[in-house]
DNA sequence: TCCGTTGTGTTAGAGCCTATAACAATCAAG
DNA sequence: CTTGATTGTTATAGGCTCTAACACAACGGA
């Protein structure tokens, strides 16, 4: 840590606020630790002691840059949604004008479920009751559904008012395959995930994209398979 | 715990196997308290030394019954795995001949979001990656997940073949509402969970009940959303 | 009835953790 | 150079899991 300090010295460069760069520093050094903990074991891995012995620090010095262990967490999750929010506005913004919509709805989802696949325990980390010291949840959970929010809205091209129950369903239903292969059931029950996955975003496309290509306006403008009246039977075909 | 002793054999019951019955009941009281424990801060908050202590026995003496942390939160597994089956299971007798298959199908559905309601950190327990000591998780939630099956199954006349996969995904829809609605999403959001998982069970219901009143038999027969061929615009008319 | 086996409880202790307190050293700036 | 803020250290308290060594009660056969 000493050497650190030195070295930075040493470069020269602008003295102001040196202490806050180094300070910003090492609390990312400590949560990069965190973040390898965080993949190996969960959550409950993470320890303060551990981290700082692996950055050569002794126990107690990591707590003036972190209040307590749960800082540290509200820290992690804070991150992991910015780091999906990042992902699905990458998705969306690089399918943005080019594909037709259903494309980009495969795309969106597909980059969602990747990314809970690649950060298992970072996804596990954003939607998980944490009843015992519950900080930053309740916020970035809704931010970072509004996030999710708007590029389905966009893809599904709806009007942002009615429509906002229905995109909640459409991510429950994505996180509801994405939980149940994070937790191990479906390799349990001999499933494959990917054709899961795959045919329930077509569903939800087939769905929506009745839409846009409906002959008359019967009233069909935000049905999406919510109830809203039914038109009783013989309205399938197949 | 030695008054126990005594006083079952004051009661003067048959001696034979006294120990095992008593040894079994011990271990139901440190799953009774552990349940407290987990109702209260979830699974970390489980502490077989806490255990001892609200039993008025000394820390190690737990380890007799149960060899480590582990085997008790996996027996807790196993119990809430039960516990969920019978709940569902009754709720599925419970409708079994009486009313139309819509109707059982929104009590099963009904039953076991409340379930997860009522015990939140147990239904948590039953489908989160345990990924540090994972015992008794695959088996428990395959069997689980087949239990919960075959109501569906039953209310959707499915012939329990092909239709695995779409019974998996409407269990993956009632999952995904259901962790949310417990993760705090949708409170965060301002959503109401309740009429979300209503539209969506109807959707769900809707979608079955296409089939067989389906007036020709076009090649309907496992269709339940999946890709399958698409029957072109103006199937749709609300 | 006696005695060995088995089961069950105890305390002691190692090793991990969180977190606080008291103290020392270093940096920043007047 | 002195002073105050920052940051590191060790010591300590208290919690946890789990093992070891020991004591005693219960069981069951001789």
């Amino acid at each position: 840590m000493d050497e650190e300090w030195r070295s930075v010295m040493a470069t020269g460069q602008r003295r102001s606020s040196m202490r806050e760069r180094f300070r910003e520093q090492v609390r990312e050094d400590v949560k990069a630790v965190a973040l390898e903990q965080l993949a190996e074991g969960g959550a409950q891995t993470i320890s303060l002691n551990a981290i700082a012995k692996r950055l050569g620090v002794s126990g107690p010095a990591l707590y003036r840059y972190y209040a307590n262990r749960d800082e540290l967490l509200n820290e992690l999750v804070i991150d992991a949604y910015h780091d999906l929010r990042d992902a699905l506005a990458s998705a969306s913004a690089g399918s943005a004008r080019v594909r037709r919509p259903e494309q980009r709805m495969r795309e969106l989802a597909h980059a969602y479920r990747q990314w809970a696949r690649e950060h298992p325990h970072r996804y596990e980390l954003l939607f998980r009751p944490p009843f015992p010291g519950y900080d930053a949840h309740a916020e970035p959970i809704a931010e970072a559904a509004s996030t999710l929010m708007l590029p389905v809205l966009d893809v599904l091209d709806g009007n942002e008012d009615d429509d906002v129950q229905y995109v909640v369903r459409v991510w429950s239903r994505m996180h509801g395959i994405v939980s149940l292969e994070l937790g191990g059931a479906y390799t349990a029950m001999d499933i494959d995930a990917d054709a899961l996955y795959a045919d329930e975003i077509q569903t939800i496309i087939e769905r929506y994209h009745r839409e846009p290509e409906a002959p008359d306006g019967v009233d069909v403008v935000v049905n999406h398979g919510e109830v809203r009246g039914r038109g009783g039977p013989g309205d399938s075909q197949g």
